[in-house]
Order: C-alpha cells, then structure tokens, then sequence
DNA sequence: ATGAAAGCGCTAACAA
DNA sequence: TTGTTAGCGCTTTCAT
C-alpha cells in the first residue's frame, strides 16, 4: 500500500539507514546514493513527515496566530512570514482567533500538541497580559501588539508616535476638533489612544475618543452616530485599516465630502486606501519588515533561549492623499 | 523532560491504553477517568500530534494551495475553509504558489509527506491539465478553476455567464465599445474571455481583449497604455479583483472620470470597490459558499472514493455601482 | 562508509 | 472495562 524507506532499501539492496543518510544528505557513497535513488523513483517513495518529526524530535514548524486574515495587515505579514519561513525549511501553521481568547488558548494549546519550534502572535490584551512563555514550551514572538513589562519578544510599530503623527499632520491642516476611534480588544488601540491624547493635550485640545469592537461594521455605526451628533468633530483618526473601512462606509453612507466636510486619516496602507474618495491619509506600517523581524527574532531566541526578551519597535510612515488636506 | 503518555499512565497509576482510552473518549470507568485527567493537569501532559498521525494512519489535515493569500478572494475563501475544517476537527497547511507551476509541484509533494487527508487547490491552467489525482494518493477538489475533461472534483463560478451578465449590463448602459482584460495563467481568464467574446459576438460587435500576468502592476500598465492608444475602448470589463485594482490604479493615474469617460466593471466585490470612485459594477462570487462546497466535496470524495468526479457551478451575482452607469 | 537495532509517543489488536 | 504488546516510519546510536 503506502511505500515506506523499508521498501525503498529493499529495492535498492541496501539497508535503511542508508536511505536515510541519502534522504539527508550525510555520508553515502556515491554508488550507493544513485541505486537509492533510482529506487526512490521507482517505488514513489515519499518521506513520512509525522515519522521525521516524531522520531528526530524537531517539527520544523512555526504557528502563526492572528486574529483574522482578512485583515490586510495580517494577510500581508502572513505571507512575509511564510516566505522566509518556507525559504528557512520550515512550515507555517496559520490560525484565526477573530480576537477570541477561547480560541486564542485552543490554538496555543494546539500549537504545544504539535510541538512547533515557535509561534508568532498577535494576541488580545487579555493574553498577552497573563502569557506565560516558559510554561508554553516554545519562544513567542508577539507582533502588533506587545506584552506588558516585556514579559515577551515582541515586533511592534511606535504607535503613539504614530498617532501622534497623524495628530500634528492635521493640526497643521488647521483641524482643532479632532476625534479618535479605537479598537478595544488590543494593546494596540490602547497605545495608538495614548499617542492621540497626548499630541491633543500638548496643544491644549480636548481629544475625544471612542473604543469599539475591531470590526468595520462596529466603526461604521460608531461613526455614524457620532457625526449626527451637536458637537461631531471635524477631523478624525482612526485606529486601524478594519475600522477605516468602516468609518469610509459611514462617510459615504452620509454623503460627506472629504476633506471638505470631514478630514480623515488613519492606520494601515491597505491597497484600497489610496482609491478611495480623494484618497486617504494613513499611517503605512512595514508589513514585510515586520514579518521578516518576527521571524528573525524567533530564530536569534531558539539559539538564545535565555537572553533577555527585546522589543523591536519600527516606525510608521505618513502618507498624505486628499481626504486630509486642508 | 517532554512529558509523555506513558507518564501520565504511570501518575494515575493505569496504563497507557487506558489513558488514550481516556482521551479519545473511548470506554473508559468514570473513577479510572478522573484518575487519568488529574494526572494530566499533574503533569502537565500534551498529546504528541505527530505521533498520533504516524500511528493512527491518518492525519485529519488538509492542503489549501492558492496562488496568493493577499488576494482577497482566497482570503475570504481560505477562512471559510478553514472554519468549516476546524469544527470538522481538521487543520488546515495553507500554501501560496504566485501561479508558479513549480512552487505548485513544491507544494503537492508536500503534501504527500503530510500524509493529508486531501487538498483543495487553486491550480495553474499548466498544473489543472496534467493533474492525476490518482497518482496524489490523496482527493483533491479545484477551486476557482478546473481541470479539462472533469479529470477532478472542482466549484467554479459559472464563468462565462457572469462574464455575460456584465456585457449586457454595460450594453443596456449604451456601450458598444467594450474591452475586456483578462488574466493569462488561469483557465478562469480563459472561460471569462469565452463569455464576454460570446456576448459582443450575439450582439454583433467586436470583443477586443487583451491577456496579463495576473497582478495589479501589469494591469495598471495594460490599461494604461490600451487608454492611450486612439480606438480605446469606451467600456471595459476586468477579470479580476487583483486586475481591477491595477485598472483602477490606471483610472486615477490618467486622471479619468468614471463612469463619464469610461465606464468599469469587473469581478469581485471585494471591499474596497464599493468606496472607489463612484463605486465599481462587479460580480460578487459566493466566497463563502465557495469555500464550503470545496470542504463539503472533499468529505463526500474521502467517503465514496469510486464515484465520477463532479463540478460544483455557482453564480455570480451582478452588483451594479455608478463605475457602469449612463 | 555501512548495517543492526533501539525507540520516538502513540493507537489498536488481542487477552483477560 | 482494563492491561499487554506490537508496531506506525523514521533517525540515530553503536558496531563494524
């Protein structure tokens, strides 16, 4: 039925530590390697992965759990990751939690059950707060979001400096009433707010703000109702590209005119942002590079397992389009 | 060390086949139960996945192999998938191949040394023509596009008519000159190109078209350069969300008014086309149920091995925005 | 350089 | 219901 090495040193007349050693590339005569060869082709044989993992003890896995891959962000970090992971030999396990701490443990714990060499991971607030990277049994590398006293490696944007950024951008536009929404499940949202209220305060504005839930649906209703009201502000920043989307559609829903009736900019440079009215201003974060760092970190902890945990903090871009000029 | 089953039966004073008993829910006393799971939260006990497939022959995962996850449509297809497989108690290796027929020969052999329960795969034209399923060892279900001559299970859109739908659709706006911009590694490019030739040709018109590498870039190019030349379509209809994001790119560059100066539609509904410009005409493939019928048919194959392949045809839903409106 | 043999952690006969 | 035991297919000593 299913070919195993055994038949494959059956065929070639040797034995199978031999075939093994060729599979591996170690030491074997170079006679010897052709008829393992030749009998490999002429039995189909291919390597039984569960076997490999079991027996030499190494899964040449990393998890990769996020919060949901529809997310540009996600998606593109995503196939960063993969890349240099697959380049690097291993595999990559992808998994959604939707922000979901129940399922955020179901995959941790399913990441030990296979064993994996690693995880990265864009945990809520809730576990990145009580992550326990010794009990787990493989590093963790956190992106997005950042574990409180750096209790973890971590990847992140400067997201107050972020914020801030947009913030100063359209205070030089002449904004003053400037309103933020905020995702509320993150450390993310938490720190974006953070950078937000203290651009505001330091030019001695008030800095509305309101938390919902990460979705586009959640901001687009959020926003909505917040421009109906009698103090509405004029320009807004918004957390991330998921609730950008949704704030979009509420503009559109209104029939607002950007920037004229509203200025608006946010987080993330999804591809859409740049079609979408007169083009918005957002903060572009460096998805390759923050693939590339967390996997690289993951890399540097599995030879160093006892170095001190290091945060890498990257920095966004502001690109400028229409929806925020003034 | 790693803590295996064979400590868990020596802390609860059973032995091992009663505590795997114990976790595949089979006949196990109540009193022996409780003994079993006290001692795995003693120990701290985590079944070894890998080990469990060697033995038990079979792997409960399945191959997800797309061209590219950025893509919107496998994003949301790639999430159905997998919530559909996780309830079902699989998991799911996701692959990425950039259309290349090679990383897609990379990407099978992969997954026969997981030894995976079957794949749904987004095929290259090249791979979908000389694909034996039998050969696979494992089912695999085509999405998106098929293979020739039903040589495997597939869901596909029903390519052609909805191809139609928008001809028609931008007939009844008053064009007659109508472009079309298809991909050139797809059977999926091919079949839209069938439909939309077919529909000019019954309405006695001419049906130019022109064939890309299936990215944004070469998209924007293509229509860039096809909008500068003198008979220029008045009209175009674009194959794809990742084709209709280059287009769209095109649109802006050559600063042209939609749909005053060219009228747009395509396929797709993906986010973002409903906040471009005026909002674009497209076809909205059932992602979801696209997703679900791959799952569905993988299980009904893996049941009844012997039955005639099948092809699953759903249709796309015309969603009519102010890109194709007179 | 090659082979014999042990055993990774688990499930599934088979016995009791 | 429970325990004993034989492998699943592979890598890795340990000999030779």
């Amino acid at each position: 039925m299913t070919v195993s090495i055994k038949d494959v040193a059956l065929a070639a007349g040797v034995s199978v530590a031999t075939v093994s050693r060729a599979l591996a590339k170690g030491p074997v005569s170079a006679a010897l390697k052709a008829k393992v060869e030749a009998a490999i082709a002429a039995t189909g044989y291919r390597p039984n992965l569960s076997a490999r993992r079991l027996r030499s003890r190494h899964s040449d896995t990393i998890g990769l759990i996020v919060s949901d891959i529809r997310n540009p962000f996600f998606t593109a970090v995503s196939r960063a990751v993969e890349d240099v992971a697959y380049q690097a030999g291993m595999r990559v396990i992808l998994c959604n939690t939707d922000e979901n701490p129940d399922k955020e443990a179901m995959y941790l714990r399913l990441m030990q059950e296979e064993r994996v060499t690693g995880v990265i991971f864009a945990a809520t607030r809730a576990t990145a707060e009580t992550l326990d990277a010794e009990a787990l049994g493989f590093p963790v590398v956190l992106i997005d979001r950042a574990a409180p006293g750096g209790a973890a490696d971590a990847v992140v944007l400067d997201n107050a400096a972020a914020a801030g950024l947009l913030v100063s951008h359209l205070r030089e536009q002449g904004h003053s009433r400037i309103g933020g929404l905020f995702g509320n499940t993150s450390s993310t949202g938490a720190e974006r707010h953070a950078g937000f209220a203290a651009a505001l305060a330091q030019a001695g504005l008030a800095a509305p703000a309101r938390f919902v839930a990460p979705t586009a649906e959640a901001a687009q209703q959020a926003v909505s109702a917040w421009l109906a009201e009698a103090e509405a502000p004029r320009a807004l920043v918004i957390s991330n590209g998921l609730l950008l989307l949704g704030a979009m559609r509420a503009v559109r829903a209104l029939g607002l005119e950007l920037p004229r009736q509203l200025a608006l900019a946010g987080f993330d440079n999804d591809s859409w942002t740049e079609l979408a009215g007169p083009g918005l201003t957002v903060i572009e974060q460096p998805v390759d590079e923050i693939g590339r760092a967390a996997m690289a970190m993951l890399l540097e902890r599995l030879e160093q397992p006892q170095r001190s945990t290091r945060k890498v903090v990257l920095t966004g871009r502001l690109v400028v389009r229409g929806s925020s000029l003034a």
